[in-house]
Formats: structure tokens, C-alpha cells, sequence
DNA sequence: AAAGCTATCAACCGCCGACTG
DNA sequence: CCAGTCGGCGGTTGATAGCTT
């Protein structure tokens, strides 16, 4: 009757994850595939239960994510989207490649959060703070029940955040209002889109820029990184294993620091997924 | 230089809908 | 249909890095 339980929960590791264990798992999903987490443990080596495999993959191990602060445009349209979604941050996330949930939440509650209370706008309600009693009860209630407020396009509600923002934007001068237009376009055009709908990109259409991306110049230690020239995906060859649907190359632009590359000395690029990982992808010291 | 404070974010917890037998 | 489990989600916590006094 039913499946056997995720995981008993005695005997197994907490807290933070060390490069050991982040070795162990990148391995085996690399080599594998993302399978059933709960056997995922067990396969890998690991005294974790699969939930916190689940969540070590896709918060922090996943290639594709991208790392450091959202760009300017990627927190407009977090703005944006939670005065449509309130708090639902996976949904919010799957607009936004290469960032997670969690990530989301938190630069939401550290940062945004701070910025509009700052500019005078409410982040629960995205509407401007109001001094009376009346409105500050409402908001309370609120807090309660995120407020979702859309009409048919999901626009009028959000407005006066939207141009608030932009006036800023122009106040200090900041050109990044392009960006604004263009997320507010997309949403405009497809309310609805959301990248788990968007189709894989085939490897010989993705070109690894030679220069790193903002998010990752963000990320990377400049000392740490270099990329020489653009490289094409399709040159890199992945061992024969299904890639997770969500796994894509999006902000994988440096593999030299992965240290999956084989040197069969054939000029090919190999990957010895068994035995090459000594760099733990990102190499974490060099990152913090 | 040390202590205290604040900000950040990785990881955990508990709940819930979907799924399985 | 039901009981039990899984996977995913959102909220919260705790460690620690960075800043201030």
C-alpha cells in the first residue's frame, strides 16, 4: 500500500553541505539524471534524506542557475509579478531562468521589500502607503491574505508602482528603463508565459559568451575568473544520461571551472564524470 | 581590536496536492 | 475509494559575514 516513507530520519546529516557531499551529488545527478529523490541518497553516497538532495540540487548545485544579485530588470519583474502573484515564489521564479524560489524569496524579504517601503509603496498591496487608519487596517488584513489584485491583463492595480519605479528609474538617471519596457512587453504580450513553457534550446544554438554575463560578473571573483574565447555548446560533450528538463546551459558560460573535462589528449572534450569533479563546479572557496 | 548589531542566505520544517498501490 | 507516500511549496530559522560603535 502506498510507497515506502521518504526517509526515517534517524542517522542522517544536517546543516550545511560540504564539498564532499555537493561532489557526491552533482556526480550522481550528472551521471544519472535527476531520479527518484528519495533513492537518491542511498545511489550517491550521501546520510541526507532526498528532500534536502531535492533542495541542495535545485537552489544552489544546478548548472544553469544564476548566481549573485538580480539585475535590475530581473528585480522589476519580480515586483511585478508578485503585485500579480503575492508569495508564490515558484511560480515567480519559472519567469526568471536561472534563478530559484528561494532566491527570489529571499532578495524579496532583504531587499525589495526595504526599496519599496523606501519609495512609499507598500510591498504586501504594491500600493502607495496610506497615513490613514482606515487603509493601514485593511493592510493588516491583508498581511494575512497577500492581495492579488489583477483585472483581466493584470495591469491596472500595479500602475502606480510601475510608473513610480520608472520615475525613479529617470531620477537617477539610470538607463535601465529599456529593460522595464521589454519585461512589461513580454508580459503584456503573454501573461502567461512562464519559461517551463519555453522549448529546450539545441546545443548548437547556444553560444557561450566569451565575456562573462552580468549575473555572473556579479557572481565570479574577477580574480578567479576568465573566459578566453566564445565557446559553442555542442563541442562540450555531456555524458550519454538525460539531462533534467530543467537543466539547460544558461549561465554555464565558464567550464573551465568545472572540472569535468578529460584530458584524453585528443583535443575532444570528454567528461569523466566518475572520477573528474576535484573542482566541485564553482570551486566554492574561490566564490566566497 | 573587540563587542555588539544587522543583513544575508542556505537549509530546515511542515503543510498540501498529486500520485500510487 | 482509501491510506500512505512523494515532491514541491512557502514560511521560518540559524549561522555567519560585514558593518558600526
Amino acid at each position: 500500500m502506498g510507497r515506502q516513507p521518504c526517509c526515517d530520519k534517524v542517522g542522517l546529516k544536517k546543516g550545511p553541505w560540504t564539498a564532499e557531499e555537493d561532489k557526491k551529488l552533482v556526480n550522481f545527478i550528472l551521471t544519472n539524471g535527476q531520479c527518484c529523490w528519495r533513492a537518491v541518497p542511498k545511489l550517491a553516497g550521501l546520510l541526507r534524506c532526498g528532500k534536502s538532495c531535492r533542495l541542495r540540487w535545485t537552489n544552489y548545485l544546478r548548472p544553469d542557475l544564476k548566481r549573485g544579485l538580480l539585475s535590475e530588470s530581473e528585480e522589476k519583474l519580480v515586483i511585478e509579478l508578485h503585485s500579480r502573484l503575492g508569495n508564490r515564489w515558484s511560480k515567480i521564479a519559472s519567469h526568471l531562468p536561472g534563478r530559484t524560489d528561494n532566491e527570489i524569496k529571499n532578495h524579496w524579504n532583504t531587499h525589495i521589500k526595504k526599496k519599496l517601503r523606501k519609495m512609499g509603496i507598500d510591498p504586501i498591496t504594491h500600493k502607495p502607503i496610506s497615513s490613514t487608519d482606515e487603509h493601514h487596517q485593511k493592510e493588516e488584513q491583508q498581511q494575512e491574505q497577500p492581495d492579488v489584485v489583477a483585472d483581466e491583463h493584470g495591469r491596472s492595480e500595479n500602475m502606480s508602482l510601475l510608473q513610480c519605479l520608472q520615475g525613479q528609474e529617470e531620477e537617477k538617471g539610470v538607463t535601465g528603463s529599456s529593460d522595464f519596457m521589454e519585461t512589461d512587453t513580454l508580459l503584456q504580450k503573454s501573461p502567461d508565459f512562464c519559461t517551463d513553457e519555453v522549448p529546450m534550446i539545441e546545443p548548437h544554438e547556444i553560444i557561450l559568451p566569451c565575456a562573462p554575463t552580468t549575473s555572473f560578473s556579479t557572481s565570479m571573483p574577477s580574480s578567479g575568473y576568465s573566459s578566453g574565447s566564445s565557446v559553442k555548446a555542442e563541442e562540450i560533450q555531456f555524458p550519454c544520461m538525460e539531462w533534467p528538463e530543467t537543466t539547460y546551459l544558461c549561465g554555464m558560460d565558464d567550464f573551465s571551472q568545472w572540472d569535468l573535462i578529460s584530458s584524453d589528449g585528443d583535443g575532444t572534450l570528454g567528461l569523466d564524470p566518475l572520477n573528474q569533479y576535484q573542482r566541485i563546479a564553482w570551486d566554492r572557496e574561490s566564490w566566497n
